[in-house]
DNA sequence: ATAGGGTTAG
């Protein structure tokens, strides 16, 4: 290393000043054996006793190094220390997260005389290890020092105060100190807003941040959106608007406030919103990050936008950001949600190092396919690596089990969960055990299991409850499962859609009118389902019986040839549908134009043979396409992925990955 | 020679 060699030549790199400029590149490239060598080099030129600047740097270059011990010895070693040196100290143990230890320090600096007393420095940096640690009764005695001393005027020390408070679970003090402040500049808005942001008070930041903007006094910066971010969950559609306008007006729009737009969107689900925001970051040439591309990769991944998923993909590559396991994760679950199971294996495959986070990735694109033996083994296999799984790998694993009807095996993960890793189920776990138990047949079991819940069942329990009814014909415990549905989210169409397909299949077609009255009633609607498909960049988008596509001559011709060849093939449209989720209204001339279908004839159309078709809908997909689409496989030679609102479908030369279960 | 607010997955 260059380094080494400057060390080697005399003057004038050996001198002081030369050797001191070294002290700061051995910071800059974290090289410890060259500063260790420099160190030396100065004990031996005599240099240190005389210059306080040269050891404070030298503190600096060893806790860039991540050599404490060493940085701390300089410290102690110094007869003429003075708060600086203890500053910068507490620097880099509040930057390595040793909160006790940078606390000890600061309380050892009392005992050191009045050279060392702690100032409007020290007291940031103690307070933020405060907060770090939860010590509120520290925090306070701190912030009556600084009143004490009127420090409380000093932006950065009153800042410090607010967060450190705000963190402690004490917001009403922080604004306390904030309302009571003289002079504000922006930082003192964002910790504040930041402040009721990590207090839980989403609302009171959001209302802060908009009173800050509505005072047109200062520029929100980026730090402002950041700040914004963690209080954006769950956020009002109005209160995006408002940032949004607010990020459009920055006159300055760094990166970070790039990233804290992109992540708005992605926590709210706005993932289109997210990737059209990314497409005009690569327009404006702002250069992504990790972040920023870890925070895309997932919307692509929900909106099955796979064009734009590969463009990052070459990003990540041109830019030689991996190996990294933040990117690596997202990647995967991308490739894996556009449909891309492969793709998904071999970024998991080429990956150094591994997390909980990889691993349960890679399980549940398995699993959501009906690759149960596969999902568990990888399972397994993570244990075998003596990773500990958490709650959401339990999820995966017991969500590949309900796919795949491995019943023992869910239950026994079940057990193990609670017993062997002492993870309190959540509703996501009884949702599929529900699953699990109710579409293995076992609906007074699933039911019972419900009933025994230490929580309350949310809705999305009670639906699974309530699809195994509708699959296995179960009407008595189906209405108990609807009337708990439709109590807690009455406007949910699908549950609705669910029971008159129970009582369709019963042959109660009054109750069926009947349900269709209460929806009509409501003012509720079928949704209609919807099939996208990409081809290129492009995303086209089919509706059931759509003519609106230019090509759609050619799509209905091409769909009526496919449909006369299955037929000879044991394809009886009609038959097996009313037992899904079509409705008995629906003839044969309906099922026949469902979305999958046009959208599978349209990109047979438009691609090579051997092409895959990848189809994305925002239903579930009924068995009438599901055997059309099996049987188009075989007779076109084409792979069929078909992603529906809760799975996978895989279908390769006639055969679905979820083995017609589902 | 030193300090404040801020973004990272399944």
């Amino acid at each position: 290393m260059n380094l080494s060699r400057s060390l080697l030549r005399p003057s004038p790199a050996g001198g002081q000043h030369g050797l001191l400029h070294l002290v700061d590149s051995c910071r800059a490239a974290a090289h410890l054996p060259t500063l260790r060598a420099v160190h030396a080099r100065l004990l031996l030129l005599q240099h240190l006793p005389s210059s306080a600047v040269a050891r404070v740097k030298l503190i600096q270059a060893y806790a860039a190094c991540s050599a404490l011990p060493a940085a701390r010895a300089v410290l102690t070693s110094s007869p003429d220390r003075t708060t600086v040196f203890f500053n910068v100290l507490l620097r880099a143990l509040t930057a390595a997260s040793l909160h006790r230890e940078a606390l000890l320090l600061f309380a050892s600096m009392r005992l050191q005389g009045p050279s060392c007393s702690p100032d409007h420095y020290t007291y940031p940096l103690a307070l933020k290890s405060c907060a770090a640690s939860g010590s509120l009764r520290l925090g306070v005695q701190i912030h009556a020092s600084i009143a004490r001393l009127g420090l409380d005027a000093n932006l950065f020390v009153a800042h410090s105060v607010i967060s450190m408070y705000a963190r402690c679970g004490r917001p009403n003090d922080a604004y306390q100190v904030f309302d009571e402040m003289q002079h504000r500049d922006v930082v003192s808005w964002n910790a504040m807003i930041s402040g009721f942001a990590h207090a839980g008070l989403f609302q009171r930041a959001v209302v802060i941040f908009r009173e800050f903007v509505g005072l047109q006094c200062t520029q929100p910066d980026a730090g402002t959106m950041a700040s914004v971010l963690p209080a954006m969950g769950n956020a009002k559609a109005e209160d995006i608007t408002f940032v949004r306008e607010v990020f459009d007006k920055m006159r300055f729009r760094g990166l970070i406030s790039w990233n804290a737009m992109l992540s708005i969107y992605a926590i709210n689900g706005l993932h289109v919103k997210a990737v059209e925001l990314f497409v005009r970051m690569e327009k404006d040439g702002v250069e992504p990050d990790r972040m920023t591309l870890a925070t895309v990769l997932p919307c692509c991944g929900q909106v099955s936008a796979f064009s734009l998923g590969k463009h990052i993909h070459e990003i990540i590559k041109r830019k030689r950001m991996c190996p990294n396991m933040l990117l690596e994760n997202a990647l995967m679950d991308m490739y894996a949600n556009c449909g891309c199971l492969k793709d998904a294996r071999e970024v998991f495959d080429a990956m150094s190092l591994r997390d909980v986070v990889s691993w349960t990735s890679i399980i549940s694109a398995y699993g959501v396919r009906g690759h149960g033996t596969e999902a568990i083994n990888l399972f397994e296999n993570m244990l075998g690596q003596g990773l500990e799984p958490d709650s959401i790998a339990f999820v995966a694993v017991l969500a590949a089990c309900s796919h795949a009807g491995f019943l023992d095996v869910g239950k026994r993960y079940f057990d193990c969960m609670t017993s062997r890793y002492q993870i309190t189920p959540k509703a996501e776990h009884y949702t599929c055990m529900v699953d699990l138990l109710g579409r293995a047949g076992c609906i007074s079991e699933a039911y019972d299991f419900i009933l025994a819940m230490p929580i309350k069942p949310n809705e999305r329990v009670w639906g699974a409850l309530l699809g195994a009814c509708r699959i296995h014909s179960n009407m008595d415990i189906g209405l108990l499962a609807a009337d708990s549905l439709f109590r807690m989210v009455p406007d949910q169409t699908g549950y609705y859609v669910l029971l008159s397909n129970i009582y369709a299949r019963a042959g109660r077609w009054a109750d069926v009118t009947s349900v269709r009255s209460v929806m009509a009633s409501k003012g509720i609607k079928k949704l209609p389902g919807a099939s996208n498909v990409e081809i290129g960049d492009q995303v086209h988008t089919f509706h059931v019986g759509d003519r609106s596509h230019p090509q759609s001559e050619m799509i209905y011709k091409k769909l009526e040839e496919l449909l006369g060849r299955i037929r000879g093939m044991g394809y009886n449209p009609g038959v097996e549908g009313t037992l899904h989720d079509v409705e008995e209204e629906e003839k044969e001339g309906h099922l026949s134009v469902h979305s999958e279908k046009l959208a599978i004839a349209f990109v047979l159309i438009n691609t090579s043979p051997g092409t895959p078709i990848r189809i994305t809908m925002n239903l579930r997909t009924c068995s009438d396409c599901h055997h059309a689409a099996k049987l188009i496989s075989a007779i076109t030679d084409r792979e069929i992925i078909l992603k529906d609102i809760n799975r996978f479908h895989h279908i390769v030369q006639g055969v679905c990955s979820c083995g017609d279960y589902w």
